[in-house]
DNA sequence: CATGAATGAGACTTCATTCAT
DNA sequence: TATGAATGAAGTCTCATTCAT
């Protein structure tokens, strides 16, 4: 059986880290136990702890592994030549993207890190504030080309656009059914709707 | 012994829900123990039992009490006779104000509740939505009435509205030193006319 | 039911302690489990917890109540009129007697702590070398009086009375049926003997 | 490819009994894990197990080694001509060269075997007591030949001789630095000189 | 009302051992 | 021989909850 006959070799890490996801969105971070994790991905226990060295640690990963991708996109956003407010918009379209590609874990991402004040926040809370910096220096940016009017600080502004997307993610993660297709696209533009007349001249 | 005979008659269920605040505030609700809660408000914890049933019970009550109140907040200034503006602005304030009084609190409903689509979230979601909802009946009467444009609708108007509030108190929340006096008065008027100019014709 | 009616009310904490000693004899420190000495005690495991923090707690509490009963017993034989030779068999008496008390309790101290060079021994060692001070100060009295002869180093003398004693209670807990009463008499006057031929001029 | 072919081909097996004194001298038989022990020996740990059956083996497998050593250097001293404190001086001798040749050895062999009563002491009792027979033996012909006296039993004799040589070196162990080649030789003749004048006539 | 000793289920984590390669 | 991923039993410790006083 060589390396090249089986392509698809499983890499069980990866196998705990996608069974995580789907285990902490299920059932939060705090109640669900480390053999859920390993029950879900049909390993054994120990090998649990032979990948990470505790349930934190799982979710650490997961976060920083989805937040510089995230980070990353939002540089290529700004990078762009095109208008603050299509910046915004690819920006809002990656993170909806994100959800619609991958909601548990967009979930567990808002549910159990950037709204854990607490625990997960706290030790996260530089890595966050780098998404709001980069979206308030768009903002400001835009300010300085006098395309946004300045009455609103770049920190107020990037709060606000990354406040309303978390909030519609949030009533998707709290309906039932979740979002349609039809719906997703559509709140790309709403929000960047919303918050650019609230900025815009 | 009446409790008006003894004026200075501690209600010990009363301390121990003021000390569960600080207590969920601090180390959350997941991470306390019931006999910090019990040391926190100076009594022995099986006090703590003799009033309420269970520890999520204590985090039920705090929730319930106070979303409660701002539901009676938020009809009042719906009842007003005042522009949509002016009522989200009293809403907004209404509920900057209760963070003002009691951060700890807020910060206790936002984090351990309202944002905990697994827990909390999920039990309490109805009495969430009523919140949404009355928010939205303003928006929906205003696009009747002609002052909003119809482009957005109530229940995405509500979502932006109460998001960027909630948005914004995390962001007091997560900061070491909190906000300033001037900081929260600001807030208010920031938070009304970037969501108004989003919605106003 | 009066606390005069039941003076003999059980102190749960020395049940546990006295049942920690039986289970630490029979099994050793490493090789048995909490809930060993919770069973033999006859309270509920989390008791154990109540009231020692850890299952190395229950051996140091152990240990150190022993130890300074120990230690202030040869204190009491130092401060006495008694010639070296006598001091010399009250100590070896008491310790001897200490075991005919409580066996269980001194092949505990012995195998687990004064010999456990990596884990207890280290903690304790002050503690332990305490003792060995005190008999070599006696020592070293007697050799300026001129009772023992200055060959020998007080220290050197302390190591070997000590060890000679430690290693005659080794045998006992080693033999399956341990010492009878004559033996046990007869090993003071052997072990005092035997030691002060070599230290007596 | 046979031994003699490869004089540097590494004995596996021998590295990683060597490795694993050290790993038990540091960190205690109870206390380390296989992998220390294979990770000190710089071989994957599954090879530890390709060697041994288990980490007990690991412990006898030393233990024998050694003590069978010492039983031929005991009986070879026994069967020379010298007068009984000469032998005994032998013993003493090589039992203190071994603790110079390697201290971690013998700080094993002490504090995990000899002295642990609960579990491999109990194992290796009969193979204990042969030492302590051989020298009682010695003893006894002395007594026989009017050398020693009779007041002692050649039993107690041995277990002082022996316990003093063991406590010698336990205090060593314990000791930060250890001990200096020249307190190294002076315990061999403090030794005899301490126990043989208990024992002459 | 008030106390805090007592209970015991349950969680995390460790680690000796096996086994496929 | 040699590797180290994989297994899962077992142990420590926590803590919500009960209950006798």
């Amino acid at each position: 059986m060589t390396a090249s006959a089986t392509t698809a070799a499983v890499d069980k890490r990866r196998v705990i880290l996608d069974a995580a996801v789907r285990v902490f969105a299920r059932q939060g971070f705090h109640t669900c136990r480390v053999s859920d994790i390993a029950d879900e991905a049909g390993v054994a226990y120990g090998l649990v702890y032979h990948y990470f060295s505790s349930k934190e640690e799982i979710l650490d990963t997961l976060f920083l592994e989805r937040w510089d991708v995230m980070l990353a996109a939002i540089s290529e956003a700004d990078a762009s030549r095109s208008s603050p407010r299509e910046k915004l918009y690819a920006i809002a379209a990656f993170i909806i993207d994100s959800y619609r590609h991958d909601p548990d874990l967009m979930k567990v991402i808002i549910v159990e890190v950037t709204r854990a004040a607490n625990t997960f926040g706290r030790t996260h809370l530089a890595k966050i504030r780098e998404a709001y910096e980069q979206i308030a220096a768009i903002v400001a940016r835009a300010q300085a080309e006098g395309t946004f009017r300045r009455e609103i600080t770049p920190q107020f502004a990037s709060l606000a656009f990354y406040g309303l997307v978390e909030q519609v993610l949030t009533s998707w993660i709290f309906e039932a059914g979740g979002a349609g297709e039809e719906e997703l696209e559509r709140a790309k533009g709403l929000i960047v709707e919303t918050i650019c007349r609230g900025l815009e001249r």
